[in-house]
DNA sequence: TGGATCGATTGCGAAGCGCAAGTGAAAAGT
DNA sequence: ACTTTTCACTTGCGCTTCGCAATCGATCCA
């Protein structure tokens, strides 16, 4: 098993192969931001991800080391996804993202809760130093 | 002529649908750190993206209006792109992507500028406010 | 006028997508 | 014990998008 080729050296094109797609980043929102750790979870999403695109995104990141898998052990049908120190370093650039994307629309318009906004845009590294003890104590 | 519909609220989904694959950003990656102005000059970064597709993700690019389209003036064949406000306001997004990108492989590993990465390590919103200038004065 | 350049478009096979239905294992219900 | 439900997928299918190579019309240059 050799892993994949590079299409070249940018660390860009490096991370655009991993999740360059209209899926991936939304998966990882809802472990971030949403504490989001089963399957059904992350299918009952909004966007209405399909279940074997989803199963799809899920195995592409667990093995490009961006989430954790694991069986529940409390139910055995169940099973646990749970972020990496790797997958919660994506944190910054989906903040990121999330502001451009509040910038484009009007005002007013309905999206995130308003509190974690608000915290994103006057204390950035405060909210994610926030979401950090979130999700690593 | 309807704009298409959105996937959900999410501001993340939002931007996603406009550039969320493997090639849109890194267009935007040759306008802002590479200044990049023309065609064939997309066409030859090192990723080698296919003409059709670059022709298209230009086009959607433009739509999305975060570039602008302008024929040469001194030459007929010749197109100019150049970034709007809003495609710069990108930038930080992206930033926080190559470095991400940067933190995963090891150090030594071939990659962008040692001054840039330098520069955006130490003083992000410096390196970006400079980026700023070199575009809109 | 003939050839090169530029920014595309076209054609084609392969890969990926969205959607709906189905599967197997495990838990819950009776 | 046995049936039903839940859960995390997997399968099948038609459609879209992809990568790749060839080609195109318009424009510039000799």
């Amino acid at each position: 098993m050799t892993s994949p080729q590079r299409r070249s050296n940018c660390p860009l094109a490096f991370a655009l192969d991993l999740f360059g797609d209209r899926w991936s980043l939304l998966v990882l929102r809802d472990l971030v931001f949403a504490g989001k750790r089963r399957f059904s979870e992350f299918a009952a999403s909004p966007e209405g991800i399909a279940t074997n695109v989803l199963s799809d995104r899920l195995r592409r990141l667990e093995e490009a080391g961006l989430l954790r898998r694991e069986p529940d052990p409390e139910d055995g049908r169940k099973v646990l996804y749970s972020l990496t120190e790797t997958g919660f370093g994506l944190t910054p650039a989906l903040c990121e993202l999330v502001l451009w994307g509040l910038d484009q629309q009007p005002p007013g318009t309905p999206g995130p809760p308003a509190q974690l906004v608000e915290a994103l845009r006057k204390d950035r590294d405060g909210a994610i130093a926030a979401l950090r003890r979130k999700h690593f104590g």
